[in-house]
DNA sequence: CCTATTAATCGTAATATTGCAATGTACTAA
DNA sequence: TTAGTACATTGCAATATTACGATTAATAGG
């Protein structure tokens, strides 16, 4: 298996857990928070900083600029890599309203 | 491998990667937002609720119990599962200052 | 053209995740 | 005690993820 059963799930849920799946390791999060904090970045700026291999970076690139995290634009022989605002607000929106479910309700069964 | 590197990162890092992937799945994301739903919650309702196998859900909660962001309380036969509030409120500030990071920055490459 | 630089892709090994049948455990009721 | 209910654990098969060496593609400078 190894194999989420998406079907049986709202399109909300399967949303959230791709966004949430993404940030589900450190070096992506890293990646992230590398981009927010610089104006642009290459991606050997990354490999450096990070200390992962360039193919594994590149592959980590890769699955945040799928989900539309991230853009990168070529620049001669090298990639400019930035944060994609319009998506990452839209994906905020929607963790947020996951994060922010009401906590204040009398469960006191446990 | 299949083995994230987590000794090249921060304790914020991790921290943050554990939780987001806790979430990377869409069972786990509805079985949190059927516990913010009701009141008290045995496991039972949750197996009918989702489509999946019981021993499949109770790995599931095993998961969530594990970071602490549900907790159980045997009552009789059955398991009362709800949301811990307080380690959701502090994984929440956590993920909002990953999420909330400024965006407005003039990273004009892309 | 040739060579260097940068990053993507391919191939593969090691490990993790998902899901469930079978089984085990703990409690309740008769 | 026996049977039933509710959930946990075990064991395993299918698939996904992570990481990186080797290679490839694309561009820049000579």
């Amino acid at each position: 298996m190894g194999l989420a059963k998406t079907e049986m799930f709202t399109d909300e849920q399967n949303k959230i857990a791709l966004f949430a799946k993404v940030f589900g390791h450190p070096a992506r999060v890293s990646i992230l928070q590398h981009l927010f904090k610089i104006d642009s970045c290459v991606c050997g700026d990354l490999v450096n900083e990070i200390g992962l291999a360039q193919p594994t970076i590149s592959q980590h690139l890769k699955e945040l600029k799928h989900l539309g995290l991230i853009k990168g634009n070529v620049e001669g022989t090298s990639v400019c890599y930035c944060i994609d605002k319009e998506n990452w607000t839209a994906m905020k929106a929607l963790m947020n309203q996951f994060l922010n479910q009401d906590v204040s309700l009398n469960n006191d069964c446990c």
